[in-house]
RNA sequence: GGGCGGUUAGCUCAGCUGGCAGAGCAUCGGUUUUACACACCGGGGGUCAAAGGUUCAAGUCCUUUACCGCCCA
């Protein structure tokens, strides 16, 4: 009885939602820390909660998933633990943005009642980005999903910060911070992205205090002169050297300022004076430092004037800048205005401009977990793929600062610190203390919270239970590998690195896997302003999130980036199709009694007589074994490209185009003995489930609704074994013969097509085989060569017929009869063709045979290679020779 | 300014440790063959950015140059 026949094509949609379902019920995902077997562990590069999907993602979920799916079917107790993090200015943008329609903001509100918003907007719109990431079929371990505010993860976040201010490696001081005045907190250096940017570039005139002369500065940011308190120049400038020690006039301020001599003063930059505004502008923080400046702070954490700024007080910053300008004009204290191209921080989540800024903030000491976390690259405990991003990594790590800490925000955790105001102790703590420890006094608790990424920075380990000393981390940690995206090298995984060696005393992941960027295209990088956004979940919904996977597999280039188009898309969903119909055409020819085969009865069938089996058997699963093999090497080196390649090359043009192509006739003919069809199903149901297995944890939704439907042993295609080779199925002698049959097929095929010959009609051939082992393959497969090359007869022999069409191939020579139908002119052109190609490859090897330093130089093997090649060149040329002689002559 | 990467078919890219230049898409010719027209069969298409060097042998290693991109200052 014929099975139930597939639908004519795949339909994704049907199927996905139906098998995450099935696959999430029977806690396929889930990882049991009492199991024995080698451990694979993975955490997710959390999320930003208030983050939806996009391409970044889908690639680097998907090379997850690649290869957890993969190293759980390779019997390994796997673990890919999921989860966000809290994204503190990211919440905080979202929360301004919604109050702001109501024309309040988080400061009418208060910190209770603001924290209370945040968690019920987490607590609705937080899960978006895990949905939708179920969509994609990843097989992370829901029941460990985390988050950085939970509970465990903030008692640990605690514990971190009191054990490192303990240690000393945590402080608090007042310096220079990039200080964003609408987020309205310090950020850190990472956080500040530059931009190339239009401005311009006044000249200011100083007068010189005690004489006529003046100098002239030039700043782009003319409303920081109300706060400056120093010109400088550089002490080896010979035009000003009779200034240094002298003063000047602050204009509009009327302050008499000195001039100091310091080399960081860049000579050629404008006059060759500049001012010096210690307070808002790190060099001259720097500057200011080393000659004792007075710090004059004229912008306020909004961005507005402070009283220091005289007249302009409480004026917002662009606002004063005009009005200043204004009357510096007036005044021709303005000597000139130019275009100026300058690089402008702005804040990494809001894009205001950034305001370096005087605050007190607590700061992370890092040199002493730097030195570590450098060791632990140099000496290859941890490893980067591609290697070549180590030199990024180290090249921050040599160079690194401390670290601000503090953010000025509510949604996060709060920094463990209370004052007592009354004798200015500072008390960090583990839990919240009633009172002063040394003088009893009330105290205040610190209203900062911590960076975001000091919490991240914790991921691997707090996910696992960290402080306590749980059977997760036992087991899991250290995690095997990280995979993400080159952009987050020092926010994250330097840091995590860091913070991984101080507090486990072990690196946090043996390797990082760098991935490339999704870019549209024409390689430009998505953004919403360019309006580029390709959305991962509408590929899913018109593709199938099996294609959209594959697609991204196969251009996942280590450390390149990847232009994402959808040419390529198309056609991976047009090889889910294939798939799909190959599996199709086997279900139509299956029997009712047909059942699953598993590897150990195709051994035993090869043991029994290997002999008795068809050429393509051997040579499908002989090709099998080195796929399997090939594909797991390639995910080994997280060359997945490479895995995706050699997969569809395997499927679409070894397994569809010619091994269901020889084994349709046995299967479709009703002549055929049953217990020959039977034998020839067993191989084709055990080479499609490998090749499914192969296939599945880059498209695990086809894979599973396939294997769910041939015949089958266990629930589900996920935790099957993965194929691995087998000796008894290696036949290298198989492949070599089949190759020669695939290529007098061949032969004969581009023959006729270039011929012109009715596709339909078959002819009558001629074989002029001179080796006997060569002949008798042929022999034995000769129906198969008929029936896929059209051939209605052959016949043997020593030399062709006069008046046939002629090709060589490796073993041989064939003639076709087209009953005298020859257009010489044609055959000539096309014979000379040929011949030509050949003399070409002849010449060039016997450059290298000829020569004595090849024959001495090269190793030995590569000599016989091309000595070889070479006899059979000659053979194949000493044919098409003949047949040209033999052509008539017109 | 410093560092890193790229330049290979019309397009987008592979080509790891030097040894016969590849893929997908596009293109051209043919085919309604009962798994698949999301298909099948066949073809064309390349001074591997330029110059020099090392080597028996260079797309691959070294040097220089040009252009493009990224990171850091």
């Amino acid at each position: 009885m014929p099975r139930e026949p597939l639908a004519k094509s795949y339909n994704p949609a049907e199927v996905e939602k139906k098998w995450y379902l099935f696959w999430e019920g029977k806690n396929y995902f889930f990882a049991d820390n009492t199991e024995t077997k080698p451990r694979f562990s993975i955490v997710i590069p959390p999320p930003n909660v208030t983050g939806s999907l996009h391409m970044g993602h889908a690639l680097q979920h998907t090379l997850h998933d690649i290869l957890v799916r993969w190293k759980r079917m390779r019997g390994y107790n796997t673990l890919w633990l999921p989860g966000t993090d809290h994204a503190s200015i990211a919440v905080h943008y979202v929360l301004d943005k919604q109050l702001a329609e109501k024309n309040k903001n988080r400061f009418d509100l208060g910190r209770e009642e603001f924290l209370k918003l945040a968690w019920e907007w987490k607590k609705t719109s937080g899960g978006t980005i895990l949905n939708q990431m179920r969509r994609m079929g990843v097989s992370c371990d829901w029941s460990r999903e985390r988050f950085t505010m939970d509970a465990q993860l903030s008692r640990a976040v605690v514990e971190v910060f009191v054990r490192l201010y303990e240690e000393g490696l945590i402080y608090r001081g007042e310096y220079i911070v990039n200080w964003c005045p609408r987020c309205r907190t310090a950020i850190s250096d990472l956080e500040v992205v530059y931009d190339s940017e239009k401005g311009k570039l006044y000249h200011l005139k100083y007068p010189v205090v005690g004489s006529g002369e003046h100098v002239s500065v030039a700043t782009t940011r003319p409303e920081t002169m109300l706060g400056d308190t120093a010109v400088a120049v550089h002490p080896d400038d010979e035009r000003y050297r009779h200034l240094v020690g002298g003063k000047v006039l602050l204009p509009v301020m009327n302050r008499e300022i000195p001039v100091i001599a310091d080399s960081f003063v860049d000579r050629e930059f404008g006059t060759g004076v500049v001012k010096v505004t210690p307070a808002h502008d790190p060099n001259d923080y720097e500057a200011g430092r080393r000659h004792g400046l007075d710090r004059i702070t004229v912008i306020d954490e909004n961005g507005a004037m402070t009283e220091a700024a005289g007249i302009y007080s409480g004026m917002d910053r662009y606002a004063c800048r005009k009005k200043l300008l204004d009357r510096l004009s007036a005044e021709n204290i303005l000597l000139k205005t130019e275009d100026y191209v300058h690089n402008v921080g702005h804040c990494d989540r809001c894009s205001t401009s950034v305001e370096p800024k005087i605050s007190l903030q607590w700061y992370l000491k890092v040199d002493s977990l730097a030195k570590p976390a450098i060791e632990a690259v140099e000496n290859g405990r941890i490893r980067f793929v591609p290697d070549s991003f180590k030199k990024r990594y180290f090249e921050w790590m040599y160079n690194i600062h401390d670290w601000c800490i503090s953010r000025q925000l509510w949604w996060g955790h709060r920094i463990p610190a209370w004052y007592c105001d009354a004798c200015g102790r500072v008390l960090v703590s583990r839990s919240a203390p009633k009172e002063c420890d040394q003088c009893s006094g009330a105290l205040r608790e610190e209203s900062d919270i911590l960076d975001t990424w000091f919490s991240s920075a914790l991921w691997p380990f707090t996910t696992m239970g960290w402080p306590e000393e749980t059977r997760d981390l036992k087991v899991y940690y250290p995690t095997d590998t990280l995979i993400t995206g080159p952009d987050i090298i020092f926010f994250w995984v330097a840091r995590m690195i860091m913070m991984g060696l101080k507090f486990t005393g072990e690196v946090p992941f043996r390797e990082v896997h760098i991935n490339g960027i999704v870019r549209d295209a024409n390689r430009k990088k998505m953004s919403k302003t360019k309006g580029n956004i390709i959305e991962p979940l509408q590929l899913v919904d018109r593709y199938g999130a099996d294609a959209v996977r594959f697609t991204l597999s196969s251009m996942a280039v280590p450390g390149t980036d990847i232009p994402f188009s959808s040419e390529r898309m198309k056609g991976y969903s047009a090889f889910a199709n294939k798939v799909w119909n190959a599996a199709r055409f086997v279900l139509m020819n299956l029997k009712e009694e047909d059942s699953a085969v598993d590897a150990d009865e195709i051994d035993n069938l090869l043991r029994a007589g290997p002999r008795n089996m068809p050429i393509e058997d051997l040579w499908i699963l002989h090709r099998l074994n080195h796929v399997s093999s090939d594909v797991s090497d390639a995910l080994e080196k997280y060359r997945f490209h490479e895995a995706s390649a050699l997969i569809y090359q395997f499927i679409w043009h070894e397994l569809c185009d010619w091994y269901i192509e020889l084994v349709k006739p046995i299967l479709t003919d009703s002549g055929v003995q049953e217990d020959e069809r039977a034998s020839r199903s067993k191989i084709l149901v055990y080479v499609l489930d490998a090749a499914l297995r192969i296939l599945h944890p880059f498209m695990p939704f086809l894979t599973e609704e396939i294997w769910q439907k041939i015949p089958h042993k266990g629930d589900s295609i996920m935790i099957q074994r993965y194929p691995v080779a087998g000796k008894a199925r290696e036949h290298p002698v198989a492949a070599r013969q089949m190759q020669d049959l695939m290529e007098l097929v061949g032969g004969i095929r581009s023959l006729r097509a270039e011929m012109n010959i009715d596709p339909k009609r078959f002819l009558d051939a001629t074989l002029c085989i001179p080796s006997e082992d060569d002949r008798d393959l042929v022999v034995r497969n000769l129906g198969k060569v008929r029936s896929l090359a059209k051939i209605r007869s052959v016949q043997f022999s020593k030399t062709l017929p006069a008046s046939t069409l002629r090709g060589v191939w490796r073993v041989g020579e064939f003639g076709l009869d087209v009953q005298g139908a020859i257009n010489i002119a044609a055959e000539r052109e096309r014979l000379l063709k040929e011949n030509a190609r050949i003399e070409e490859e002849i010449e060039r090897i016997e450059k290298k045979l000829t020569s004595g330093k090849f024959l001495s130089g090269a190793p030995e093997n590569v000599v016989s290679e091309n000595k070889s090649r070479h006899k059979e060149l000659k053979e194949r040329h000493l044919r098409i020779q003949s047949n040209l002689k033999k052509l008539p002559v017109e």
